[in-house]
DNA sequence: GCAAAAGTGTTCGGGCTACACCCATGA
DNA sequence: TCATGGGTGTAGCCCGAACACTTTTGC
């Protein structure tokens, strides 16, 4: 904020004012045994104890949220550069029983298999599926909600959901992805004609048996083509 | 935030942080002369003297960021309930020279008959075209380009551009608006058969004559309507 | 009577939807 | 050989895009 008549850039004007906690909170999900799971903590305290909560930490003075989520997000899981989207930004009086904590929310997608599961662990978080991670303390069950109804709108309009497989992966993975971002089935055939046509997949000529009999093909995601696509402007439709 | 193993309620614990200045910034638009404008502050102060701002204020020990959005805005218009959404929380920890501030940012439509001018001049503001308002103080600019992106997706997906007109308008005005969100021209013959089966707008059988010689019908919009077409789902594409 | 804006239908093509059978393989 | 999942083509429909002329009335 700023240029209103009443602001100046002195710090003695804005001292005025009264300064509030930023807090970040991360959505971190992943794809694991074909479900949408979400990183969580279990509270380990009172109260609350047993509880859930997002991962989540405190805006430093010389960095931006954005830096502050990723470094929360490197802590935890040792992966640089992950898929981040800003959420919203929370802050209701009362939403921190503690203390008055305006807390700006982040979404990420990460690929599960990238993971160090131990290292994970030690900092005490843990995959849970989204369904199944009701009950999470404060309001991040909010938080919750809302990146993923944010996730499924991307999904829409952007190959994002590529963020959450592997750099390799067979088509029916990825529509099974789809199918659980958006709790629904797809046709196989149309979902298969739809992505092929946008022209942003290779395939690599190699088969994955680890998922039937017969195996799929294995495709990559191709970064140029879908950069033209995204410049000529696309939509998803599923 | 809260919930991580590094993390308790006690006001000691958090106290290891620091807090920070929240602000509201308010991109606030209206439909004017047929054209898209922001309400803005012309600075009358050195530093940035002469340069243009956005509407701000900062957040409040007991209020919500979006109360004291609300209030700002009420308190620079007279006007209350305005159609307000959150756009983001800008956070850069040099985007303020003067102390670090993160801004939460709105973007509200107002329609810019219910303002009294002199009341709004008082406060030292005024409209100024989207167009020729480059050069805000800060990171505004940033601010303004996301509220106007934000503007256009929203009011693909449902009828926001409702908002920036009078209760009662007519089709070519509602076209005219739509025109200049997009900066771009629209079929009247698809724009006025899209939303005439869309049966969200109500005729009034009185005709406006000061657009023109032969008039054109005036129509409210039908919330009731409007809400079950919601439900149902659908999408404006334009 | 003419200028200026309002109002009105039809045609075409592209994309989404629905739908059913064969293929390859490991067990 | 059979069970399991992978892969393929077509027809109908709906919706958006393109397109031009008549109507009303103030001047």
């Amino acid at each position: 904020m700023a240029g209103s008549r009443d602001t100046d850039k002195t710090d003695k004007f804005y001292s005025g004012y009264s300064k509030i906690f930023v807090a970040i909170d991360c959505i971190i999900f992943g794809f694991i045994n074909n479900d949408l799971n979400i990183l969580l903590f279990k509270r380990d305290i009172e109260p609350e104890k047993g509880k859930l909560s997002l991962i989540g930490g405190f805006v430093q003075e010389k960095e931006s949220p954005e830096d502050a989520a990723q470094r929360i997000l490197l802590n935890l899981t040792g992966i640089k550069d992950v898929f981040l989207e800003q959420l919203f930004a929370f802050g209701e009086p009362e939403r921190d029983p503690g203390e008055r904590v305006i807390s700006v929310a982040y979404y990420a997608l990460l690929k599960a298999q990238d993971l160090d599961n131990e290292h994970v662990e030690l900092h005490g978080a843990r995959w849970c599926p989204v369904n199944d991670s009701t009950d999470l303390i404060f309001d991040h069950n909010e938080m919750r909600d809302r990146a993923l109804l944010r996730l499924q709108r991307r999904a829409k309009s952007r190959p994002i959901g590529f963020e959450l497989l592997p750099r390799k992966f067979t088509i029916p993975q990825l529509q099974s992805l789809y199918e659980t971002i958006y709790q629904k089935k797809f046709d196989n055939r149309n979902f298969r004609k739809k992505l092929l046509t946008m022209n942003i997949l290779e395939q690599l000529g190699v088969k994955d048996k680890t998922g039937s009999k017969k195996g799929a093909y294995l495709y990559r995601f191709d970064k140029e083509k879908y950069d033209r696509f995204l410049r000529e402007g696309f939509l998803f439709n599923l």
